[in-house]
RNA sequence: GCGCCCGUAGAGGAGUCCGGUCGUCCUCACCUCCCUGUCAAGGAGGAGAUCGCGGGAUCGAAGCCCGUCGGGCGCGCCA
């Protein structure tokens, strides 16, 4: 029996790790109480660290004082006890735990802590409320499901640093205290005390500072860094979140994807023990569009997207003739399989989903043996409806949507109702890993809102070609989809000044604006800067999908709520005036809500 | 900035649509007692709640209306 890799001055082995071989050995544990079973002569404990679970028996023959002591025991009691371990009697070992098959019999307690009750229990069939687990943080992170969730995510940090080491990139530290920059997210500030009236801004990513060690000749670098962007909270988006940062010199986008492929291979090989073929497949942007309306398409499942444009090409039914007819009108559907079982109720939810996501409607046509069952059936030819199933491959018993839009809008709609039945369906596979690169996305978007043309990706991604018409260029940028999720992106970069000059241009930016905001970079470029490129990827995101989690929260040891407080410590909080005096900054309070009197009936 | 859902003993839930019978119930935890092989131990008994908060209509509110706070989900936003 080899010496325990816990011991310490206080205890010979951790709890979870006792098993068989261990029979007959004098042992110290320390531990929480997980629970007491109290049989009024024999008593059993079961003690719990963060490597597992171990039952204490306490005869009262054998060791009195030590059986007295724990009658006194409550939950989370923090105890240290000697005893010797021994195999379970015949018919008594608890194969699900991983000690069933031994246990410890006292012959001394030692009360370390005494705990109050807890305000919730700590087990894993969690019944707690957020805000609750949230405030009693440590409490919740004791349960055996969220140490596996720290557990994992330890281990896709260390495989990732063995990984991108094997490789030769050098892990480089960049500043949490840097500049504002004018596009992207809004920036956390942080005022300057020696230059009153100055901010830092908090990192959305070291986006510069790695391409500048490019120019510095560093060749690879990566980084498992911490971000912070100031705009709304989602399930899978936090405004702290952790990325792997990866830039690297001479390099095409080929090279980007075969230092990514390989371990994000690993990543699902070693964590959930599946393998995924690389390399992963490459969709251009203008097809997975097409194909999902969406650049985040689940692959696991297929309703692809149809085009019913040419089928209803001069149509008689009004509603579709009209999209038709309109500059970027579309008409598009999907075939769900088996989804001709929904019932009215749940097919006009999936109208008031599509709407929801700002569809004009949604059209639905049941599949029948020798025709469709659908509202609008009166208004179709029978070439349509034939034209439609043939379409989108619908054959008897599934259910075909369409969505007739601009669009921009009849994608994002049928995403959504894709994504929606292949959950009421039952058709996502468990188990599966889907990769795919997204690839060719244009260069630049038009803004409604600002009226001008914006980076898609940033400001630094390289255009495909010499084309640097807003309308049609496309960039060496591309993401990463898993699953429907979108974990990571990158693009080859720029090195050259008077190209980033143009985009900067084509931006809207101004020849004083590109000398303030990015002077140090251009200067950068003029000294001899690599042709390089790199990749973002989101690190929450991929631990909560290896984890088998529906929220960063749940992946995250000390996560904020929704709205951007932390329960546990308060925070965000007042400063008090000495420090904002000392920083020159004045607190404007927020304005008061306007009072509305109570509308009382007459 | 907006929309939707939730808030009832320490925890989780039922009750709210349709006001009076409700501070009524269930599971767990807690306290007391019984019990020498349990492992989500078991048995008997007990304590514990201004129904998130404020206001309103009503003879009467956990329930209806308005506001507000907290939590969640989504839209906008997230280069």
């Amino acid at each position: 029996m080899s010496d325990s890799l816990y011991r310490t001055t206080m205890r010979t082995h951790a709890c979870g790790e006792l098993t068989a071989e261990h029979v007959d050995a004098a042992v110290v544990l320390c531990g929480w109480v997980a629970s007491r079973r109290d049989h009024g002569g024999v008593t059993f404990i079961d003690l719990r660290d963060r490597e597992g679970i171990v039952q204490i028996v306490f005869h009262p023959e054998d060791a009195a004082d030590a059986h007295a002591a724990a009658q006194r025991l409550g939950a989370e009691d923090v105890v240290r006890v000697t005893g010797s371990v021994r195999a379970r009697p015949d018919g008594m070992t608890n194969l699900q735990l991983r000690t069933g098959e031994v246990e410890l019999a006292a012959a001394s307690l030692e009360i370390l802590s005494e705990a109050d009750t807890p305000p919730f229990p700590i087990e894993d069939r969690i019944e707690a409320g957020e805000e609750l687990r949230l405030r009693y943080r440590y409490l919740d992170l004791r349960r055996q499901e969220m140490t596996e969730v720290l557990r994992i995510r330890h281990s896709i940090n260390a495989i990732t640093r063995d990984h991108m080491e094997s490789l030769g990139f050098l892990e480089v530290e960049t500043p949490m205290l840097t500049r504002s920059t004018p596009e992207g997210a809004r920036d956390f500030l942080v005022p300057s005390r020696v230059w009153p009236g100055t901010f830092y801004a908090l990192p959305q990513s070291p986006q510069q500072l790695k391409q500048l060690l490019m120019v510095a000749g560093q060749d690879r670098y990566y980084q498992i860094v911490r971000c912070l962007r100031d705009e709304a909270p989602r399930a899978d988006r936090s405004f702290e979140f952790t990325q792997l940062d990866v830039e690297m010199s001479f390099a095409d986008q080929e090279d980007v994807f075969a230092v990514i492929e390989p371990l994000y291979a690993r990543y699902v090989r070693e964590i959930r023990g599946v393998e995924v073929e690389t390399p992963f497949p490459r969709i251009p942007y203008d097809e997975m569009l097409a194909r999902f309306g969406t650049d985040k398409p689940d692959l696991r499942y297929g309703m692809e997207l149809a085009d019913l444009a040419p089928v209803f090409d001069g149509t008689g039914f009004n509603a579709f003739g009209s999209v038709l007819a309109t500059e970027d009108g579309a008409i598009k559907g999907l075939a769900a399989p088996g989804g001709g079982q929904l019932s009215r109720k749940e097919l006009d939810q999936l109208v008031q989903d599509a709407k929801g996501r700002g569809a004009a409607g949604l059209v639905w046509m049941v599949v029948e043996a020798e025709s469709v069952r659908s509202p609008v059936e009166k208004h179709l030819s029978k070439e349509e409806v034939d034209g439609t199933l043939r379409a989108t491959d619908a054959s008897e018993g599934d259910l075909v949507c369409i969505v007739a839009d601009q669009i921009g809008r009849a994608n994002v709609a049928l995403d959504g109702v894709r994504r929606n039945l292949a959950d009421r369906l039952g058709l996502i596979p468990e188990g599966e890993w889907r990769y795919a690169w997204y690839t060719d996305p244009p260069l630049f978007d038009w803004s409604e809102e600002e009226g001008k043309w914006v980076a898609n990706h940033h400001p630094f991604s390289a255009p495909a070609t010499d084309d640097l018409d807003p309308k049609t260029a496309k960039a060496k940028a591309y993401d990463l989809v898993l699953n429907g999720f979108e974990v990571g992106g990158g693009s080859i970069r720029i090195h050259r000044p008077e190209v980033q000059r143009k985009v900067f241009e084509v931006l809207g930016l101004s020849q004083p604006e590109i000398e303030e905001k990015f002077g140090h970079l251009l200067r950068a470029f003029r000294y001899g800067a690599p042709p390089h490129g790199g990749i973002a990827m989101g690190m929450d995101r991929i631990v909560m999908l290896m984890a088998g989690k529906e929220a960063i929260r749940d992946v995250t040891a000390f996560p904020k709520a929704q709205s951007g407080s932390d329960p546990l410590t308060g925070a965000p909080a007042p400063a008090d005036d000495g420090q904002l005096r000392e920083l020159g900054i004045q607190v404007i309070p927020p304005p008061a809500k306007e009072q509305r009197p109570p509308i009382g009936r007459e």
